[in-house]
DNA sequence: TCCCATACTGACACCGGGTGTCGATAAGGT
DNA sequence: ACCTTATCGACACCCGGTGTCAGTATGGGA
């Protein structure tokens, strides 16, 4: 019986229940959470995890980019696991439902307007919020 | 001798000394700047006036479209007088220099991809960042 | 299998931006 | 001038997030 290793969570980092906890999660999920729903359903669930794992393992993920971070505007950060090509975000105000989209045009455009600008090291954040199909009836 | 009237700072709100020099400040600034910064250089320039109140006039210019808000990262709210059209900023990453850009592209683009995905209400938000040629010398 | 250096955990104190409260104050209509 | 009412602002408070550090778990090596 070969002991199967648990896959890495967080790139350079060591795995952990806890980790893998919040990795098995994130997978499960489709919509941005914030670190204390993620930390919340957890618990319900039965893992024995403290909040300020939970802070530091979505941290962690995010500077690796393993996960997409969002800011509310309430300021509070949302999390979710995202396909690996650059891409941006299309949000329900209401429901939080989420769409990847992905456009040339803007990525173009944002880069020739920086560079115009004399602009350098160009990052670019697009996010699209609207209400569902869903929401409206 | 007419009695000049203070200009409105706030649409629907009445016109007080504060208010003005919040007003008049954000004329003077070229680009984005916290409530608290905006509070520590009415206070250098002898304003008697609370963070509160600055916290608050900044909030009802940015809800009544006077002025644009952008977070930062770290979750701290940037305030700035801009142009009515709407437009977007590229800021650099190290001074803070912003420019008002605008595109056709992306507006279209950011309704178009909304709409081929059943959204309604459609809004976004757009920031470039980069290093600006004086920030790289 | 056992050991141990080391990474990780998480309760807790703390930080900082922002908001609610409420008595004092000032605006501006009459 | 007077009065009603919006505004002010010191202060307490909220809450998302981070620093600390004693205790714990991990996994490479003996
Ligand atoms: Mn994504
Ligand atoms: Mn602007
Ligand atoms: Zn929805
Ligand atoms: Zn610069």
């Amino acid at each position: 019986m070969v002991s199967e290793s648990r896959p890495t969570v967080v790139p350079g980092q060591r795995s952990t229940r806890q980790r893998a906890a919040i990795g098995d999660l994130l997978d499960e999920l489709d919509d941005f959470r914030s670190a204390q729903d993620i930390h919340e359903e957890l618990r319900r669930r039965g893992e024995g995890i403290g909040l300020t794992t939970v802070y530091r393992t979505l941290q962690a993920l995010a500077d690796a980019g393993e996960i997409d971070v969002l800011r509310t505007t309430a300021g509070e950060a949302s999390y979710r696991r995202c396909s690996d090509t650059h891409h941006h975000h299309l949000v329900c105000r209401v429901c939080g439902r989420t769409v990847e989209v992905e456009g040339p045009a803007v990525e173009h455009w944002a880069e020739k307007v920086a560079v115009e600008h004399g602009f350098a090291e160009i990052d670019h954040t697009v996010e699209i919020i609207g209400t569902c199909s869903g929401c409206r009836s």
